[in-house]
DNA sequence: ATGAAAGCGCTAACAG
DNA sequence: CTGTTAGCGCTTTCAT
């Protein structure tokens, strides 16, 4: 391996200088910083991050934790934070939680080891961030807050997006509109599930409980809550679906069951590239996926820095459209 | 921060026992560890892993690199490298390399410095990963090659697969079956036109490059191209999508046209949750994501445990079906 | 079985 | 402006 010692011995100067002329100090003469270059040039030295990292005990490294990577939603905010990043000059270790506290914990784990700037995280239901929040690690959340932690948090307007979503189904007339969320305890599942009750109660509806399902944000839990919902004596006419995963189960669930848009009324909360082809007449409601990962990063990278002060909460209009 | 010196002094031990208790070495009395343990516990003590790593010039990450972390195929081998890695007590670190080399280059330089274990990628077109194979650092490619140099590769059979889902949109009869397709250079774009190229030559039918059309691996890209298509004089009857974005963008644009399946034919190769949604008549080909992601990820593994050997390339078969 | 001590490669005082 | 030096936290001989 290449050193500091090695580059200082080509170029006749001393390490601490090889070390300067690398962080881009300034109080080095022109010339000796050309001699440091070409040396490390020559000799392909790259410096060792494991010992900057000991003696600085900082790196250039943020972690990004989600629930899903293979959701498209997070995979795009993911992308905002590490445009956000790299611009900085971090790099991003992406990890997936599964929506699992004891995964989320093990990689949070991981980054105070580590040890990271900084982490941005999609936290699940219960999570524990004690492991990195006590330590001072700087933590972001996104998407969801941290139930019990006073920390940063970027979030979309959920509930209320959710509530003018289902006031189009009314309003293109359906009357029985089913809901089918994500499990109880996860934010974005209930705040949609509000929503979702505020436009019926707006409406003198009593929300039923009998037309709410509550099942993984998942394709397949679309599907299977939608096809129950379905086999009711009394089937809804319409569909809130409260995550674009869910949305492709239940259409899946409608085109098998000969039902689709407009003869079922179905909002797809949160668009993926499945609603490219989805039948006419689905309302999808685009979240800021980038915008929420870009005002993350950037709160993340203030923390970094050392912005001191309260925990800031900030939420993002969500655009409601056909 | 705690240090083993910390938990020494609190369990009445040195600095090396400490050391060797969470190295999980045997040379430890039970009863030592067990105060040694317990201390650490109590402390809160966590190895710092910069400080393991300059000493032992080892770690327990391993990069990823995709060209688009927002392809849900890419999610998917990712996935399974995670899986593999996670068992083996590896984090993965993801890194999006859009296709650029530059970008590539640069996660390499992090790579190497950090350093990681190991690295899987699916490289760009003209991959530069001279930084990282010349240091000896272990890097398996996955879904394609690396040209110019001899790496373990895991890829999937693309040719012969391309060629078996055009022989059954001409078995259904179509005639005039165009190619949408990934930029030259691209491997799987390549050899994807190259099997749709080889079942019309089997059938006596010399391959039109009027009916060729090389865009990014993008719904855009698809959509873009098979407008054109459309308005040829001679438009085609059918369309093989060289991947799963392109698919998707060819099936916005026939549906815009009031020509979608099966009116006209279509193959996505590689399925996505859009094709959920799909017309019948679409034939999709399952790409083997997870296969090829848990044996590039077991490959690296055996590089990084010290398998010496000369480079082993794989090829995995795809099922074709409806 | 345990401890003492010497670094891994780098940065940051402190001198000069 | 440049060099000397002392660690950062950990592992690993080498003694004991």
């Amino acid at each position: 391996m290449v050193t500091i010692y090695d580059v200082a011995a080509r170029a006749g100067v001393s390490p601490a200088t090889v070390s300067r002329v690398f962080a881009g100090q300034v109080n080095v003469s022109p010339d000796l910083a050309e001699a440091v270059r070409r040396a490390a040039a020559e000799l392909g030295f790259l410096p060792n991050r494991g010992a900057q990292r000991l003696r600085t005990a900082t790196s250039r490294i943020v972690a990004m934790m989600v629930p899903d990577i293979e959701n498209p939603f997070f995979t795009a905010v993911t992308r905002a934070v590490e445009d956000v990043a790299r611009a900085a000059g971090y790099s991003v270790m992406l990890c997936n939680t599964d929506e699992d506290p004891a995964r989320e914990e093990e990689y949070l784990r991981v980054a105070v080891q580590e040890p990271v700037a900084g982490v941005v995280i999609a936290p699940s239901a219960r999570a524990r961030l004690g492991l990195a929040v006590d330590r001072g690690l700087p933590v972001v959340c996104v998407d969801r807050h941290a139930a019990g932690y006073s920390l940063d948090a970027v979030v979309a307007d959920n509930r209320a997006a959710a509530a003018a979503a289902t006031s189009l189904l009314l309003k293109a007339g359906y009357r029985r509109i089913a809901c089918v969320t994500g499990p109880a305890g996860v934010e974005t599942a209930d705040d949609r599930l509000a929503g979702w009750s505020d436009a019926l109660a707006a409406l003198g509806q009593a929300p039923s409980a009998d037309l709410v399902r509550r099942v993984p944000f998942t394709v397949e839990g679309g599907t299977a809550a939608t096809c129950e919902l379905l086999a009711l004596a009394g089937p809804p006419d319409a569909v809130f679906a409260a995550n674009n995963r869910l949305a492709a189960g239940t259409l899946a669930a409608l085109a098998a069951a000969g039902r689709l848009p407009p003869a079922t009324g179905v909002v797809s909360f949160g668009g993926s590239p499945l609603m490219l082809l989805a039948p006419p007449g689905v309302i999808v409601t685009q979240l800021p996926a980038r915008a929420l990962g870009l005002r993350a990063a950037e709160m993340l990278l203030e923390r970094i820095a050392g912005l001191d002060g309260p925990a800031r909460s900030e939420t993002l209009p969500i655009s409601v459209t056909f």
